[in-house]
DNA sequence: ATTTTGCAAGAGCACCGCTCTCTTTGTTAT
DNA sequence: ATAACAAAGAGAGCGGTGCTCTTGCAAAAT
């Protein structure tokens, strides 16, 4: 221990995750759309006012905790890839998948915040782009690994026509050489994983879907076939 | 015209959808988390507690919008099919998966209440279910005539493990006589588009995708190669 | 030692969903 | 025709919300 007695500003950080812990518990027992300022200060025996010297707003305490979550599930599905590194693609496709696909569930309201319906009115801050990215960029280092591996059999993957679908920097970080085709593949793949937790999380699969695990396991496994190299 | 003044009855389903109606041009306007049961009362003229009349809680009414919104995307999913029901599932396919993403795009707050983020407490009531069915039932449909006409050459799509992924009862009104695989790959089709026009639509693609209408028959395409007959 | 700064409290504003009571008005039964 | 009834709306009110502004107080900086 260096300090007894904290500093000002150390006290002040300590404030701000004292409120977003407990910001994240209530949020975790009933949702984000019925997180309170009010209940929050409340539960840490503070008047609401209080709450307003470390967020201007609702909106911007929402957006410190979408970080957050964006930063925990990123943290998660790096994990899985790295605890799978020494296998192939798919294996680290299918940890990575899951390692999503638990970490909504075990977080629904969370998931939800990030990846349900936004707010209307709310734009999001350009700093929540970095750590929005990351589950991407793993999804697009496993499909590059397995095309660098082995080159590219789909004629359409390489197909010409593909130029300008998307942003030109896009995921350049984690696939840098490889082509158009599997960046696009990519990011379908990505939206096939979030679209099919979604629909689970969400309620849409009641009445269809009997085992989700098995169908989520099938589905990654088609879209494995789509994207990495050598089918 | 049948009655000059009419019947009470009539009166009151007349203000009901007057409600509706009104409800409905707020929350285009302002999403629904907005929508306040005292501002569509003020809008009107009416003081809130009148509301109370016609649905018992706001719940009630975001039920009532819910049902018409999944009816009218219905209506419109299948008559884009109906369109193009002399031509083969592909244009079935793309003319389906165009009319949702054109809805959820003209519609954007009422999509947002039907696939986005349920509210934590809310439970839909039984009846919205078949209404909720019904794009599904278009997709299972095109499959079925794809899979009729030709049969199916996927080893996997008539993979005997796949047996109980799904719910027994699961669109049999559109794809009976289909085997499992099929209509499993069609579940996974249907998260697929709704997964891509969410992402579309809540603003993951920004920053990864320039082009979501080429983008989006892309995926469109793929999942066509992957889910229909004769690829 | 004095000034400055930061935190929390408290009152208050306008809004929300929802309940309750009261009045008016139209319908139905006698 | 009149009496009984039912439905619709008005209005007040309760407890909740986000947010603002002022005030008091204690710690840090000078």
């Amino acid at each position: 221990m260096t300090d007894a007695r904290p500093t000002r500003a150390e006290a002040r950080l300590l404030q701000i995750d004292r409120i977003k812990t407990t910001s994240r518990r209530l949020m975790a027992e009933k949702g984000a759309p019925a997180l309170s300022l009010r209940e929050v200060a409340r539960e840490m025996g503070l008047v609401s006012s209080a709450l307003y010297r470390y967020f201007a707003t609702r909106d911007e305490l929402l957006t410190a905790l979408i970080v957050d979550a964006y930063n925990d599930l990123g943290d998660c599905v790096e994990r899985a890839q790295r605890r799978e590194a020494s296998k192939d693609a798919r294996h680290q496709l299918h940890a990575a998948s899951s390692a999503i696909r638990r970490w909504a569930k075990r977080n629904p309201n969370e998931y939800a915040l990030l990846y349900g319906s936004p707010v209307p009115g709310y734009e999001a801050p350009s700093y929540t782009v970095e750590p929005a990215a990351r589950v991407a960029l793993v999804l697009g280092s496993i499909v590059a690994q397995s095309w660098r591996t082995n080159p590219p059999v789909r004629v359409k993957a390489v197909d010409p026509s593909l130029k300008g679908v998307l942003e030109t920097q896009n995921l350049d970080e984690a696939m840098s050489g490889i082509p158009e085709g599997a960046r696009v593949l990519t990011l379908m793949m990505w939206s096939q994983i979030f679209g099919c937790i979604s629909f689970e999380l969400f309620g849409h699969y009641k009445g269809s879907v009997r085992s989700a695990n098995r169908f989520f396991n099938i589905v990654v496994d088609e879209v494995a076939n789509l994207v990495l190299a050598r089918e």
